[in-house]
DNA sequence: CACGTTCTAAAATAACTATTCTAATTGGCA
DNA sequence: TGCCAATTAGAATAGTTATTTTAGAACGTG
């Protein structure tokens, strides 16, 4: 390298992320992108092929940050700590939060497609995921992991608890005290597998407010 | 009238929710609408202000269609009741399903809001599911209707149930038997108000597909 | 049977988009 | 010092979009 970048592919990636959090995917024009790092379009088009690479590594960006922090835990046979850390992390980079929790695919990627090595790459991290939701399921359930135990599983440690926060992101409020008993409680009542957690409520399940 | 029109506005409805439920938003243009339909581009802006009047008029009546179904369940004090109708509700139009559970608000109108009138009709909506929900919790509850009793009436009864459809609706693959077994168990586990339901589990927690 | 209003029809416009292209810089290394 | 690949810089291009405009067709009414 003989002269030094100005820009990182990092710095266009956190860009996307944050007008697509702000504005929806078609805020992310490839200008706007650029304006908000304060770089010229042909600087993108430097290290990415098209906007739906640009757009399809900040989704496997902000994917893959969400797998490494579930996947160990649910690993280790901890659904309910894995189903409580998607509250730190959403916290940790609401931008990347709102990106990741508030945009389906199909919206992000209707004009084309990403490339395929990033497809592929975004296959691979769902298999990951995939495959510690099956371990979590085998380690805490009968051994039976069927269709209904998996989804089951995918439901009381992923999709309830982002629908728990999906209201306070979608309008940009942070989410309230309770949102995190409300995801403790939900691993008390209704088996993932064997497993029912211990008792029925947790002991604190009528206090108010800490 | 001296002419009889050819389109109905509900052609332009249907068409936008089509579209948006199978491509996204930005699959949505005037122009693609208009093909849809067998029109010319002049017969939308004839019954519409703009594109943003279009898909605001969209939003307004798949989100109607939704209310109407939940709010006299809850207005009547059955709140389990109201959960296990979003399911049919899904069904009975599966792109409206995906249009209103899939999108959200700030992705679709990201260009433009929507004309006054249309978002003055969606507060309207808004404000009678809340009243519907506050009911509810005040008829199961113990009169005290905090927030917290609301967001877990809320989460219990609209969002649960929709996060479990959800990983369905967006590969577009139909519900399993199981889901409206799920949906029934949140009601027995975890708390609205003073409300549970009756007992820890459903009696068929336990039975396989029927 | 004309009239006038409502609607269809499609071409024209102006703005915006992703992408490409051509120069101009940069800064370590020979 | 002077060279040269990597990078910046931004103008140019081709295509698409929402919207407007202009013209014509339909049909109940008087």
């Amino acid at each position: 390298m003989v002269r030094t970048a100005r820009f990182t592919e990092h710095d266009f990636i956190d860009a996307t992320i944050a007008l697509v959090a702000e504005g929806g995917p078609a805020a992310a024009t490839m200008q706007a992108i650029a304006r908000r790092v304060g770089a010229p379009t042909g600087s993108i088009y430097h290290r990415f092929d098209s906007r739906a690479a640009v757009l399809g590594m900040a989704w496997n960006t902000a994917y893959a940050s969400l797998v490494r922090t579930l996947a160990p835990l649910l690993r280790d046979g901890r659904p309910r700590e894995a189903a409580l850390a998607i509250l730190p992390w959403s916290r940790e980079d609401g931008y990347r939060a709102r990106f990741l929790l508030l945009n389906e695919p199909v919206s992000l990627f209707e004009d084309s497609p990403p490339p395929a090595p990033l497809r592929q790459a975004l296959e691979q991290l769902e298999g990951e995921l995939d495959a510690a939701f099956q371990a979590c399921v085998a380690a805490c359930g009968d051994g039976t992991a069927c269709d209904e135990q998996l989804a089951r599983a995918k439901f009381l440690i992923f999709d309830a608890p982002i629908a728990i926060l999906r209201p306070y992101l979608s309008r940009g409020a942070p989410p309230p005290s309770f949102a995190e008993r409300m995801i403790a409680e939900l691993h008390c009542g209704m088996p993932i597998a064997g497993m029912r957690g211990g008792g029925r409520l947790p002991p604190n399940a009528d206090a108010r407010l800490p």
